[in-house]
DNA sequence: TCCCTGTCTGTAAACGTTTGCATCCCTGGG
DNA sequence: CCCAGGGATGCAAACGTTTACAGACAGGGA
């Protein structure tokens, strides 16, 4: 009986229930959808009354594009994937700020995919050919295990920029930890200390950590160029954690002639350090120095000398980063960031 | 001259270089991709043996389902949104941990949005409505202003569920603020003190903070029952952190009859009120006691006494609380979280 | 034998965009 | 006066699914 198409019916019935559509503003305006997609997104070739008389339309019927059809039409996702050990630490989240930011502004929305541990590893290596479908480019925050059996870009095969970790195959935002982590002893050694202990961070589940051999190197450099000795028993697993930390300075005061400085390789071992030589009754530093590795939020308040690392900014940059290559620009090669040394209240002359 | 249209062209040339598409699976399967589409979403009505041959196929074309071409056909994203004020912080970053864990198991993406400065809100709430449109369910967390003219379900058109903070229009997720802060209190009064600091936090830029007034108000329910007075000398602001919590103290301690007890409205003021006490020489908890409020993951590792907030297990439960809505359950009455006391070593009796 | 019911399958129309190509019109140069 | 060139627009075919609807077929009761 009702002949009518669908359309024909909409434009019957009073208030159409649904959101407008692009065919809505078409009709409206005059003009056919083709053009008033082109309108929308600002492409040449249209003629400037046009494109104002649909904005202007648009704007009226509350238009706003439907992302599933655009990104269906066009395969372009704007997404940006984002994998990460975790959330609940330090590092991650707070790069995650910058990271959101930036991407938030170019319009792009964040899928967060997160590898705690060895199951949702396994589980996130499954569905990566999926994941990868989903996002227009990925941001790997630390801990991204190298090779995976092939370069990274292979891997995704998507514009990949890693922050925290260099990594065959993509552009990475990082520190030189070797380097850092010399500064940081060469700080204490040119504070006359002699015996210095080095509480080392592990890696994530069974997994290398290449950060903590590098930082174990750069103490290694920074012992020989003052021409010490490298004592294994002035090492320490810190697990990464305050208590971890604390739990390896009482290990390392019970070595035969304890150290009188500490290096930390992250800053929450050293608050751990911190409490527990306060604990032992020992001064800081008057009868120990210690230096972390981050500048964590709460490092300055803790009077904590540590090395900064900037990493909300690191972030930031990263994204910035991963939008120039999705734009086709040519992979930057890996970009280094500065660590300087915050000298606080934690470090002093050996006694 | 070629008049072959795509699909038997691409049967023609060798493979395929693009990904196989359920199209792909119904050729090779021999059926179509009605079929297809139903056995491979475990519909009913379809025969056994075809389920397995349709399956069996796709694993072997290593078919993965085109996620915008879905969630358009279908209507569904199987997106949620997070709002949330940051991610540096501990709170919503410990809380994006658990919620993320439960939507990955689930099949869901993740779309974080951040509002951490009045821009961000302007923004945020003008793209609102583009944002919900991406989105099957919305999670916030933590600060998001209610009413915000109308109930939270109206104004988004989705499942909401806030964590941390109660949400006209929506299911949540939270602590008694004003009781647990009692608990805090009376454990304090309860080891004698009379003059009790209370180190409280702001809103966050122009914003009221509902969680500060509760957790004032357990303070003062405290000291009523304990049949103290309550002195505003004693009151001080810190900043929500560290060395707002440090300055604070100070200020506690100028006053004419100064605290021997301090309770913080979060740990990190508390942090920072341990570590200006010890640089004043103030034994803790001999001279002052201290208690906090959140149990950060450093609050073990100091021994600081507080009040134990299960973020992660609030976002757990967040996130199933979305599912449920989604899938057309009632809506819960709010849920209150409990606070446990930690009783650690910042606290003990007066001196 | 016929009809009805239920299970399985296929056809085709959405879903709301983007985009290659064709068309039309207008302007300026020969 | 004709024609090339280019800007503005429209037409219609993708994009890869989901899903309403319609057949086909088999079995069972009348």
């Amino acid at each position: 009986m009702d002949g009518l198409d669908p359309a024909d019916r909409m434009t019957d019935t009073e208030a159409a229930p649904s959101r407008p559509t692009i065919k809505d503003i078409a009709r409206v305006a005059g003009v056919s959808v083709a053009t008033v997609s082109r309108a929308l997104r600002d492409l040449p070739n249209v003629a400037p009354e046009t494109r104002s008389r649909v904005a202007e339309v648009a704007a009226e019927l509350q238009y706003e594009v439907h992302p599933q059809a655009s990104r269906l039409a066009s395969g372009r996702t704007w997404t940006i994937g984002l994998v990460a050990p975790q959330f609940g630490t330090w590092f991650p989240s707070r790069a995650l700020g910058g990271i959101n930011s930036v991407f938030a502004k170019a319009g792009y929305d964040l899928l967060v995919s997160m590898m705690a541990t060895p199951q949702d590893r396994r589980h996130f290596l499954q569905e990566a050919r999926s994941f990868c479908r989903r996002v227009d480019g990925v941001v790997l925050i630390d801990t991204f295990v190298s090779a995976e059996g092939g370069s990274a870009d292979a891997f995704f095969d998507r514009p990949v920029v890693a922050v925290g970790e260099r990594l065959a195959g993509a552009s990475s935002i990082a520190i030189d930890n070797r380097l850092a982590a010399r500064r940081a002893v060469e700080h204490l050694t040119g504070l006359g200390h002699e015996r210095i202990g080095l509480v080392v961070g592990p890696g994530l589940a069974d997994l290398p950590a290449p950060v903590s051999e590098q930082r174990r190197l750069g103490y290694e450099d920074a012992m020989g160029a003052a021409g010490l000795p490298v004592d294994t028993r002035l090492t320490a697993d810190g697990e990464w954690t305050a208590s971890g930390g604390g739990a390896a300075l009482r290990r390392l005061l019970d070595a035969p002639s304890p150290p009188t400085a500490v290096f930390c390789m992250s800053d929450e071992m050293a608050f751990g350090v911190l409490r527990t030589a306060a604990g032992l009754g020992l001064a800081v530093p008057g009868d120990l120095s210690v230096i972390g590795f981050d500048d964590h939020d709460l490092a300055a308040a803790m009077g904590l000398t540590t090395m900064r690392q900037a990493v909300d900014e690191m972030g930031v940059r990263a994204a910035a980063t991963v939008l120039a290559l999705i734009d086709g620009e040519e992979p930057v090669s890996d970009i280094t960031w500065d660590v300087p040394l915050m000298v606080r209240e934690t470090t002093g002359p050996a006694g």
